[in-house]
RNA sequence: UGUCCGAUGGUGUAACGGUAGCACUGCAGAUUUUGGUUCUGCCUGUCAAGGUUCGAAUCCUUGUCGGACAACCA
């Protein structure tokens, strides 16, 4: 049988090599997150691609946490981080943490200034930025590059007793302070700081910078593939150049870079996440407007909607910036085929069915999923008196509204033809209730004289139906690139002020058992989720996302 | 007048010197007890200029445009 070939990424392609080369036998990845801040949909893209090598490859993936900077991380981070890749499906051999290597590194640290390619540094961070100077400019040496391997010794010795004050000193890599490599002009390796550390307790007050970190992490792990984003590629030399000062067999981890997501009318940087949850712009990391995939889940998205996505944006080196709608199409994509249908009013107009007797009550079969055959039936209560969308009705209609008007008749899903007689107004002339009669001879919509109705509508019983609350989401930011600004702007600015909506619907009454992450497709409507904040008095649903509709561009194009 | 990376329809992504394909979007139609789903068809692309070659998205040269890099962050 000839086998579907499918199109390997550049990274897949790499490994293939690698592997009929005989370079490696097998291969190990990693997923190295700082646990300073919650995953969002562009971290799902970097294990979707991790752990899916490994499956590719049958090899293995790591989860390693690159604690180094105890300031920033806390263990909310680290649990929600592992509780987002399981959820996502995904089981990692080890899971490691970058401070398990410390006291390696300290080592290192200690032969780097044997070896004279270490020295400590006793000026301001400003001193030596300064001396930097910029990419053009070659940079100005410390004068304290210099010092005796001895001295060095001590005053790191002291710098690791706490002798010194955070800020005081650092230790520096003694690289290049004229390469064109910024990163290679003498780099920090570490800091004081006189921080306890969730994992190492206080065993520590200097610790170890990322880039001295990172890449001897790898190693130790013998990961054969670091995948990383795109920004990481000037630094690879810094990592290659640790790594020859503490081994010459020439092993070494194979760092690839990709483009990282980008999401339109997204923010995706940590920095943002994090300033949209301490300024309450937004309800916590798990806000459903939030891209973390703790948002996401909230929303409602399943696993394999964001893994799909993954799968589907591809990988590649250029930016990029995806349309939101494309991860909207794979939730869609997956409740059309898992979620049951509903019937849920939004915005409720009472219909009254003049000619169906008062006080009687039938109950109708409706199918749970017409794309599921397994879902089964429900029933549904019908009576005299129910109600549809307010906008499924006009008084004075467009030939295209195939809904109810007077005089027309429509289907009530699962239930009657409904023919509109009259309209009851206010003073104001708003309408309070529409008055229909029924043909008893459509029992469940069907047709038996064969005649056409044009519409199908939703409805509840009013006599039945439950009230609950709908959030209704839309994008956080108005603006496709929120990180595209004029210099007096910030992205705050493109804030979308009508993000969330809340309202009071009417549903059917099934729904009254339906418990918290259950979701729906409210015919018609969209998919809907239980939220947490649901409690046994009152159903709370997030609107996922809605459905396709081809009549709003009617309606809108005339 | 730095170093590194990149450039294929509106958005992504394939094609590995041999017919530019796929998905999403958009448009048109069919089916439909959801204006949903499903199905069919269509529109739209190789940054530019040279060169190598029977043949270039692919290789070479030059240019243009975009991005990353100047934290005691990761």
């Amino acid at each position: 049988m000839e086998e579907k070939k499918e199109a390997l990424n550049f990274i897949e392609q790499i490994i293939t090599n690698d592997l009929a080369s005989g370079k490696h036998k097998s291969i190990i990845t990693r997923f190295p997150p700082e646990p300073n801040g919650y995953l969002h949909i562009g971290h799902a893209k970097s294990i979707c691609l991790n752990f899916g090598l490994k499956e590719t490859f049958n090899g293995k993936t790591n989860l390693r946490f690159d604690d180094t900077n105890p300031s920033k991380e806390e263990l909310e981070y680290v649990n929600s981080i592992i509780e987002d890749v399981h959820w996502l499906g995904f089981e990692y051999d080890n899971l490691f943490y970058a401070s398990d290597y410390f006291d390696q590194l300290y080592e290192w640290a200690i032969m780097l200034i044997k070896d004279g390619k270490a020295y400590v540094d006793e000026q301001t961070p400003q001193d030596i930025s300064l001396q930097r100077t910029n990419p053009t400019t070659p940079g100005i040496e410390s004068p304290y590059r210099n010092r005796s391997v001895e001295e060095n010794l001590r005053l790191f010795e002291e710098m690791r007793a706490g002798k010194h004050d955070e800020g005081s000193m650092v230790l520096r890599a003694k690289i290049d302070m004229n390469s064109p490599n910024m990163h290679m002009r003498d780099p920090v390796m570490y800091r004081i700081m006189k921080q306890s550390h969730d994992r190492a307790g206080d065993k520590w007050c200097i610790y170890p910078m990322y880039d001295y970190a990172h890449g001897q992490s790898d190693y130790i792990e013998g990961i054969t593939h670091s995948i990383c984003t795109l920004e990481f590629e000037v630094h690879r030399p810094l990592y290659d150049w640790f790594l020859d000062q503490i081994d010459t067999s020439g092993k070494r981890p194979r760092q690839i870079e990709f483009a990282r997501l980008n999401l339109s009318y997204t923010v995706m940087s940590k920095r943002k996440l994090l300033e949209l949850v301490k300024g309450n712009y937004v309800k916590g990391w798990d806000d459903p407007r939030m891209p973390t995939i703790s948002g996401l889940r909230r929303r409602g998205y399943t696993p394999e909607s964001i893994r799909n996505f993954a799968d589907r944006i591809g990988v590649a080196k250029r930016e990029n910036i995806i349309d939101v709608g494309l991860l909207e199409f794979f939730i869609r994509e997956d409740l059309n085929k898992k979620a049951n249908r509903v019937m849920a009013v939004l915005d409720p107009i009472k219909v009254v069915i003049t000619n169906y007797p008062e006080g009687k009550t039938e109950m109708l079969e409706a199918q749970n999923n017409p794309e599921d055959e397994t879902a089964g039936t429900r029933n549904l209560s019908f009576s005299r008196e129910i109600f549809i969308e307010r906008d499924d009705f006009m008084e004075d209609a467009p030939s295209k509204f195939f809904r109810l008007k007077p005089g027309g008749e429509v289907r009530l899903r699962y239930a009657y033809f409904i023919k509109c007689e009259s309209v009851v107004k206010d003073k104001d002339g708003n309408i309070t209730e529409i008055h229909c009669t029924y043909d008893p001879e459509s029992k469940g919509g069907k047709s038996p004289d064969g005649r056409k109705v044009k519409g199908t509508i939703h409805w509840v019983d009013s006599k039945t139906c439950i009230d609950a609350e709908l959030r209704l989401y839309d994008r956080l930011f108005t603006k496709e690139n929120p990180d595209d600004l004029e210099e007096d702007e910030t992205y705050l600015d493109y804030l979308n002020p009508d993000s969330l909506q809340i309202i009071s619907a009417k549903l059917e009454k099934h729904l009254e058992n339906a418990e918290i992450g259950n979701k729906f497709q409210f015919e018609r409507k969209g998919y809907f989720c239980v939220d947490k904040d649901s409690s046994h008095k009152k159903l709370v649903f997030n609107r996922i996302v809605d459905l396709k509709d081809s009549w709003s561009k009617i309606s809108k194009n005339g």
